[in-house]
DNA sequence: ATACAGGATCCTGTATACAGAAAGTACTAA
DNA sequence: TTAGTACTTTCTGTATACAGGATCCTGTAT
């Protein structure tokens, strides 16, 4: 007898305004400080409060908004000092990442990552800034996404979405280190698709030491 | 003029709601697997619905609850690979965290971890196998509370909550190791004291190692 | 007995109502 | 003009109602 899983119930209401929120924020149509009086963000998703509510509880566990009680949700804002701190995590959990899927990483996965290195590549040759930042935090992402340790996958995951939305704010002078930031995604697939733990975590390790020199001097004109 | 911040609004029942159900997981009042129907868990508590659902996304978040769409909610079960898991990531952030804050942390802070170390010895005195994993989980979590990367004290806490509340149901042979996982909290404190980064890490580092060592052969039993 | 169908029951997801807190506004006094 | 105060509006926190889906129970047919 064939035996399926059953199909996950239809999306609820609290769901896509979770992820209608979330993209909103990530995209920078809500900027940071923004308030998001429940009402109101009720009233452009077309629903009640009851099911946002729920949403902004989980988008204020991902960070990307601030609850106080008694007052107006608001869009989270970020310092530098942020920032350093979520690299600092990306910066010991990625290359932990890279090194243990190297081992078990399919060629399907892999393949998969080609094709986000083939948008990037598209995204700069198009000056398109937003498609590129998309698609690199999406490639950090999918790299989580094929490790078993789900904790894992949710850290990295957290990290990411927290720090690209703002690095797009940030980094005005974003054009001229994408092309670099692609070529260092380069050896990673490479290191991956060769099956070599070592050097695949190496590759990711400079990576983003490499994105923290990149937004150091962003920092410093502040 | 003296400028005091406002003191925080009186709790709200959510958050109360939130406490409380997060206690009584945790000190296993409800076990893996149980079902916690809104009704009746919000009549439990005296209150309703509304508030208690905040409370139970917010558990979910923790990964104390699982969540599934029209069902109930129940509380997480985890399986040997998952506290495997925990222990990668604690490996990876706790000896870190020691190292960070080795260079900034204070005297009232070293004194307030002498405090639950006391308070860890006395509870190996008594036999109080309880009162010894919840002050040996909150040592851990209070030392992530100094850094000042407030993402890892996140991490490092929810990692602590997760693990020892399955701790406790796992390791009915925890009494014999109890006086050693204390044993070895001491260099951590040490070597804090003596604001050495290095050796608060290495400390650490091997803590952790050693309660994985000490996790295994109870994994093996199963 | 076992498997299945139908119905009753329970429960979640959602909308809505309302009290009291927060925020905004306009008016008064210096 | 500025500061302060009373009033109004807005908004959150909470309770409650209800529809439809999930679950459980019962009885029937194999």
């Amino acid at each position: 007898m064939v035996v399926l899983t059953k199909l996950q119930q239809t999306e609820t209401l609290s769901d896509r305004a979770y992820r209608e929120l979330k993209r909103a924020i990530i995209q920078g149509e809500f900027l940071p400080g923004d308030p998001l009086p429940e009402e109101s963000v009720a009233a452009m998703l077309g629903i009640s409060r009851t099911p946002l509510r729920k949403a902004i509880t989980r988008l204020a566990y991902d960070g990307l908004i601030v609850l106080e009680t008694g007052k107006k949700a608001r869009v989270a804002e970020y310092s530098l000092v942020d920032l350093d701190h979520f690299l600092q995590l990306r910066q010991l959990l990625e290359p932990f990442n890279a090194q243990q899927i190297a081992s078990y990483i399919t060629d399907e996965q892999l393949d998969e990552l080609e094709q986000l290195i083939q948008v990037q590549k598209e995204a700069i040759e198009q000056h398109d800034m937003y498609q590129f930042i998309e698609s690199d935090s999406q490639f950090h992402i999918q790299l989580a996404e094929i490790n078993r340790n789900h904790k894992l996958r949710e850290f990295i995951e957290q990290l990411n979405t927290n720090f690209y939305r703002n690095y797009l704010i940030l980094s005005g002078t974003l054009e001229e280190y994408a092309a670099i930031a692609f070529s260092e995604h380069l050896p990673i697939i490479e290191a991956l698709r060769h099956r070599q733990p070592e050097q695949a975590g190496e590759a990711m390790k400079i990576h983003i030491q490499n994105i923290e020199a990149r937004l150091k001097p962003v920092a410093q004109e502040e």
